[in-house]
DNA sequence: GTCTATATTAGGATAGAC
DNA sequence: GTCTATCCTAATATAGAC
């Protein structure tokens, strides 16, 4: 039973894996807001009271702590193969959406990170591809689960369709974290009722 | 007289003007490439085989450097009022569309900087906040006018429309520059063609 | 306008004690 | 696992000569 990329090669104690879990949450925070370079490890010791060299205990190199951090926040995330199987996939679309307002940190960091890693050089450039052609892929694969069952016009093309939702998902999610006022949650229904409609 | 913003007070010469187009044009490059925190103001002057001191003489902190880049990059887009008179902003957005290819630094350069932006205490964070709501606004009043001469269906909400719009587009760019090798145009053309119908 | 030299601060990472 | 102390590098920025 390997648990793989976690640094740690042998038993699991309660204690290191709370504190993994808390530098991933204060790292996710730092890197929110400062992006990936701007944030400094030093910033996430501070914010757990923790000294540098112990947060460097666990998480031996800075980008095996992003790593970490881009892996947990999928952890969360849920377009998974089956998704959306029972109401379909526009309904479950929607309520993902809704379920991201609780963590527009977690969607800054994404959307900086995802952005930096455009750049063939940058360490997590590949990590983000296969991120994007995965969720492509599984969106694909629900829209043509929906057409099959008659939800959605048999004419959409699923893959160009799974493209759209996810750009503009990325897009309008950029314009809400840069003026969180503004809710823009009946003009993603909207896009969604057109582009998938019966 | 005053040329505002810009570091020079007084009378611009020829060999400073260019010199700082240069430096503008490096320091495009480098923030592309790394991000505003990630990109060095060495590393600027390296591409340009000029001293840091040298640099720092034209643009005293390195803050007013990326809102000059930032400057530059906007006037050249064109999504002033009057966009797209002459054949409707479907085929105008279009082309704009595909001539932005010829500039990925620069794409990705504002994708960065958007989103580490989108942070309130990011230094640009007002800049890109009145950035898109300018161009939600002059798509706003694109659309209206095309509706008015039947180009567009008239039920269409103009503003949500032009969020939309202003958001697929950014999402998709960001597909592209991840994996420059799938051209997303046809994607793009469809999307347009549906939200934009008469 | 450009340079060399330097000040100052902060970054990631390591050594070694407890 | 955690700490203090430290290394080394690189960052922005400044001083002052040419």
């Amino acid at each position: 039973m390997s648990t793989s990329t976690v640094p740690r090669p042998r038993r699991q104690y309660a204690k290191t894996a709370q504190r993994q879990a808390e530098i991933i949450e204060a790292a996710t925070t730092v890197f929110a807001s400062r992006g990936y370079h701007g944030g400094s490890l030093r910033d996430i010791a501070r914010e757990l009271d923790l000294s540098l060299t112990s947060l460097v205990h666990h998480f031996p190199t800075k980008i095996e702590l992003l790593v970490a951090v881009l892996q947990h926040a999928d952890s969360q995330a849920t377009w998974l193969p089956g998704f959306g199987d029972e109401h379909g996939i526009q309904a479950a679309t929607l309520k993902l959406w809704e379920s991201n307002y609780e963590h527009p940190e977690l969607l800054r960091l994404l959307a900086i990170v995802a952005a930096e890693a455009s750049a063939p050089d940058h360490p997590a450039h590949a990590w983000f591809v296969h991120r994007y052609e995965q969720a492509v892929e599984a969106y694909s694969e629900s829209i043509r689960r929906d057409q099959s069952r008659g939800r959605i016009n048999p004419a959409t093309d699923p893959t160009s369709a799974a493209r759209l939702i996810t750009a503009t998902w990325d897009g309008l999610q950029l314009q809400w974290l840069l003026n969180p006022s503004k809710d823009l949650t009946s003009d993603f229904r909207n896009f969604l009722g057109q582009l998938l409609a019966p």
